[in-house]
DNA sequence: ACCTGAACACCGTTCAAGT
DNA sequence: ACCTGAACACCGTTCAAGT
């Protein structure tokens, strides 16, 4: 057939991935593969190849749009005049990320799947789009930390924790949980890491590792 | 050829077993397939079926062997007399897991990126191996906790917590950690939680979702 | 009884050839 | 210039047939 131009290069990437987050919707990003793809948008494989680096490169791309989609409904969570209460803003945030994990499952799931079966580093576009969602925490911990160095770390902990009990809770492994829901679970987690860095380190109670104690907020 | 019982049923299965774990360890759970399988033991594809009803039941067989493994390097860390000191005990824990995850990294990966492929149920026998993995945080969190039941939930919560901060870790996403290694987001992780658990809860402050103030530990 | 090997229905990726 | 379709080197899984 040949046919010729019906779509622009462009066309045929967005219409790709649409049919692939249709397809990775419905079946998983194991029930992804090219063809699957190709087949759906009305061209062959090898067209494809003409618009993607590869299936990785697809995959990205899908997973970039995630991205977006979960930090637009963590924003939409944090009006900000509640930037007075941390707490609530970061209980708030652990919620949306759990309910968008839930009602999205097979694609927040791909964000992570992908990421584990490779190796190699992220595109800087893809680290951008990871940092604008630690971002929302960062600046949620903000009042609650001496500098923003510290908020930034801070962040990163309390997040990757969230992240932990979202996984169990995607992976159906709640069973481990001992019979908590996950939106429990990241309550007892942000309360109390929360009400430990408000709490002054007992003087000459510094451990291994611990790094020195910053001059406290005033 | 047809070689006749060369190999007991139990020898072909724990050849594959070890077979399949080099792989794994050369070249990750992508790398691993039933036809290398079966050529790195001298047999066919089809006999891999004979001994294992499907690859994922082999995977998971190899993951009961890492959960095994995981618990042993674990409890070697956790001399019963340092029962005494929770903290102290906590941090090896996480040090030795993260130091495990580390040394074993295909291995360890292929636990999680196992179980986000599939949705089904996990088998008893390897919920028990995972459970006994949990039982060493509670057991160290015990003292620390009101009662049992409280151990339970709370050392659940922690080391999904600790779990997230390793998989940033073996997905080399450190990038993403804002410069700290996974030991020390561990450190702050741990000790923050549990000072936050020590601290009374403010009198008039319990929010949306906070379960009841069980009767603190007499 | 034990194991083979060929078959089936899939993959990702490439690239000469067609229009 | 744009796209095809066939090829290559793989998959997991099954099962008649061979010894």
């Amino acid at each position: 057939m040949a046919r010729r131009s019906e779509h622009s290069r462009d066309e045929i990437r967005r219409m790709a991935l649409d049919a692939a987050e249709r397809i990775v919707a419905a079946k998983g990003y194991g029930g992804l593969s090219a063809r699957k793809v190709a087949t759906a948008i009305g061209y062959t494989v090898g067209t494809l190849y003409l618009v993607f680096e590869n299936l990785d490169d697809l995959v990205l791309r899908i997973n970039g749009r995630t991205l977006d989609q979960l930090h637009a409904r963590l924003e939409a969570t944090t009006p900000p005049n509640d930037r007075r209460d941390p707490e609530r803003t970061l209980l708030a945030l652990a919620d949306a990320y759990i309910a968008y994990a839930e009602a999205e499952s097979p694609r927040w799931n791909m964000l992570f799947e992908y990421v584990a079966g490779k190796g190699g580093p992220l595109p800087e576009w893809y680290l951008h789009k990871l940092g604008r969602v630690f971002g929302l925490v960062e600046t949620a911990l903000r009042p609650l930390a001496c500098d923003d160095h510290e908020a930034r770390r801070t962040a990163r902990v309390l997040w990757a924790g969230v992240q932990g009990i979202c996984t169990l809770k995607i992976h159906q492994r709640m069973d481990l949980a001992g019979g908590q829901r996950a939106e429990e679970m990241a309550d007892t987690l942000i309360r109390n890491f929360l009400r430990g860095l408000a709490t002054e380190r007992p003087p000459g109670a510094r451990g291994r590792g611990v790094p020195a104690n910053r001059n406290p907020a005033t």
